[in-house]
Parts: C-alpha cells; structure tokens; sequence
DNA sequence: TGTACATCAGTGAACGCGCGTTCACTGATGTAC
DNA sequence: TGTACATCAGTGAACGCGCGTTCACTGATGTAC
C-alpha cells in the first residue's frame, strides 16, 4: 500500500528496525497532523511521540516535506483502494447509474469522515505547498483516489441524458468531492444541516450528482 | 466599504494621513498575498510595498493577524456588496428560478475568478488559522456574502419540487460554493475542463445547482 | 561457531535562519492661549 | 496670527523565539573468513 509511495522519497531500509521506525514515523505524523494540524506539527513533536530522537527522522527522510509528502500519498493511496473495493463488489452485480452513484459517493464520504481531522490537515498542507509542481501533484494523486469510478459509472451511461456523458460524470464527481472537502474544511458552525452528518451528506451528494446528470430521484 | 469592518481591529485614525497608511497598509497586504500566497505574505514585504517601515505597520494593528483579518473582512464585505447589487437588479425583473440562479452562481463565479489568487490565499489563510473561534467566524463572513441569495431565490420556491425548498436552496448554494472554491484553490492541472474557464464552471454550477432542485434543463 | 570489521541506526545538544515584534528616537500635526 | 506644547505618525536597527536541520558521537546489526 504505502510502500511503493513512501520507497520513492525515504531512504531505502536496510535493517528490519528501520521498517519499524519509518512506519512509526509515518504513524506518528499522521496522529499529530490529525490531533494539532499542519500548523502544530513540528519534527521534534513527531519524533516524540515515535519514541524517537530528532535526528533518527532525517535518518530515514531528506526533510520534514519529504515525511509529510510520504503520509500525503499513503493515506490516499489507501483511500484509493478502500474506493476500489467497494466499487469492484458493486461492478459486478446488477446495479443501475443511481446505486452506483449514491454507493460511490457514500464510500467516499464515509472515508473522509472517519479521518476528518488528518484529511483536513494534508488539504492544507497540499494547498499551502511552496512548490507549485507538488500542489499539481498532490491534486493528481487526491483525484487518483477516485479515477476508479468514472469509467463504473460510465457503463451505464445510455442512463444519463446529458449530451455529454464523460464530461458530465467528471464533472459531478468534482463538485462532489469539493463539496466534501469544504464539509470537512470548514468548522461545523456554519455548514447547511445536511453537511453535518456523513449519511445526510451522503444523500444530499448523490441526489446532486444524478440531478445534474439528469436523473432527478424526487428527493 | 472596508472601513467598518476595519474599524474593529485597527487603531483609530486621528490625522487624514494615518487613514492614508491604513489604506496603503491594506492593498499592499492585498497584493502580496495575491502574488506570493499566504507563505510568502511577511510583515516586512507589506511595509516595503507600501513604502513605510515595519513599526508603522504595528502602530496601524496590535499584530500581524489583525491587518490579515482586517484584508480577510474587507474582501467578503466588497464580494458580498457586488453579490447583492447584482441580485436586487434581478429581484425586480419578471425572471423566474432558472435565470436567477444563474445569474447568482455567475456573479459570484466572476468575481472569485477576478481576484482567484488573492481568494486563494484568503481561503487558506482562514482554513489554517491556529484560533477555531476565528475560522468559524471566517465562514460565517463569507456565508454572509452568498446570504442575500437564498430569500431571492425562494420567491420561486412553488417552481421547486424538492420537498424542503429552503434547505435545498442552502445545500444547492453550498455545494455550488464548494465546487467554485476547490476550482480555486486547485492548480488548473487536473480540473475537469468545465471548471477551467468562468463562462464554463458559471454553466456547469447552474445546471449543477438547478438539476439538484429539481429543475433539469437538458443541458 | 567465533571473531574483527564495516556499515547502518539512532542520540541529543547546538546552530542558524527567518520572521514577527519592540523600542528609543525623529519628525509631523494638531491645539490652547 | 503666532508661539509653545502635547500628541500622534513613522523610522529602522536590534531582539528573541521557534523550528528545521546538522553533526560528532554511541550503540546495534550484518558480513567475511
């Protein structure tokens, strides 16, 4: 899962004990980007809770970016594949364009509600990002998570009345997910009801999508 | 305009020409945070560029936080301003639900597009900012915006089939937000191509909007 | 199996940079008589 | 109208704090014969 990810930036693991500690440090930052957010996560507060010194971190990464990217792509690579599966059991049964739709949606907000905190920290880590090259990146890797879908979706696009199916079903999936991240952006003080809770969200989500899609469920 | 929102945090003017300063002060904060991001926004660069020294900066403002609050303040009160005086033109028009909502997503599409990187960095400014008591507060500002909307657009509620006209007015202007707000914060790289160009998302979030209430329109 | 050596893993005090903030000072504006 | 004084506006060098990063060192693990 991670591992390809991480392998790709962290200095490559000799010893068994080295796999133990890049995986506590990725946990570690996970924790504290969830418990404190992007502003309260120093190296040293990472390596604390690791168990670890200071200097154990740059060990096993070039700089605290490289560690924060590496949990960037971990997490949604998992979220990715967490998507994948429940789109895969719903690929094969007999399921029309509106379960598929209220299902992959569903997937998608229960994940991100679960790590709401984390989620909400790597978004602004990925959106404050110096380096404009990684921002497009992180938002490549972020969409990646939900590719899966479309062409699922897209099985029954003789169900959909929009000239222009493709277009139509990327485009819905975006305004899905943007209207999830700023659920989970914003502090509940000032969300519509329906945002507050995962199942409402969810519902309001999927009738979005197939509204615009042309598929209007009386809802 | 900007002055009472100003007034709240900044120091009292008594001479003509601190009210100058406080002016320079706030389009200056203005232009770098459009031009570096909230990253590259320091204390010592909004001084130079509006050609004062940094101790003039906290003779205007107790502390950094205050004058980006007070650009934050600013831009909403403005942003909502041109929301409601291009709505109160509608308001009187004979135009039904379908012309007014997009004429409300256009405008509030065109204006994030006009100052997309200074809305950008005002976005991430509040979305990461230490304090929860403010970004609730930040939301709210910016919800206060989009308020004048949603009576407009109930004036049609009989042309909506959604069972609850008023959340579902809400939740479409929410989710509509969102979307705008994540083409925003987004590098352009993996946009889906509706969300690329105003004219295209300004259709998109109307159709997106309207399909959700139940009014599709075959586009 | 044991020993010698090389490499890797981890420590933690110290460094340095950048940035927000301060403060003693000069100059400008307003006010009272 | 002019003068003396008080207050406000602005300067810019210096300070200090926090945090990322380094580095000389100790200890652990693996390897060759």
């Amino acid at each position: 899962m991670a591992i390809t990810a991480v392998k790709v930036r962290a200095r490559p693991t000799t010893q068994a004990r080295s796999r133990d500690t890049l995986d506590r440090l990725l946990a570690s930052a996970e924790e504290v980007l969830g418990e404190r957010g992007l502003e309260g996560t120093t190296v040293p507060e990472i390596a604390r809770r690791a168990g670890l010194s200071v200097g154990a971190v740059y060990r096993r990464f070039p700089d605290k970016d490289a560690l924060l990217r590496a949990v960037y792509e971990a997490y949604f690579a998992r979220a990715g594949e967490l998507n994948r599966a429940s789109l895969l059991s719903l690929g094969w049964s007999g399921a029309g364009l509106a379960e598929g739709v209220r299902r992959t949606v569903s997937t998608m907000v229960w994940g991100a509600w679960e790590h709401r905190l984390l989620l909400r920290a790597l978004l602004t880590y990925a959106y404050t990002h110096p380096d404009p090259a990684f921002r497009r990146e992180a938002e490549a890797t972020s969409a990646a998570a939900l590719a899966g879908a479309e062409p699922i979706l897209l099985r029954h696009r003789d169900e959909i009345p929009h000239t222009d199916p493709e277009a139509a079903v990327r485009f819905a999936l975006f305004a899905a997910v943007s209207t999830l991240r700023a659920a989970v952006l914003a502090d509940p003080g000032d969300l519509p009801p329906a945002a507050l809770d995962p199942d409402a969200l969810s519902a309001q989500l999927g009738s979005l999508c197939l509204g615009y899609l042309g598929v209007y469920d009386g809802q």
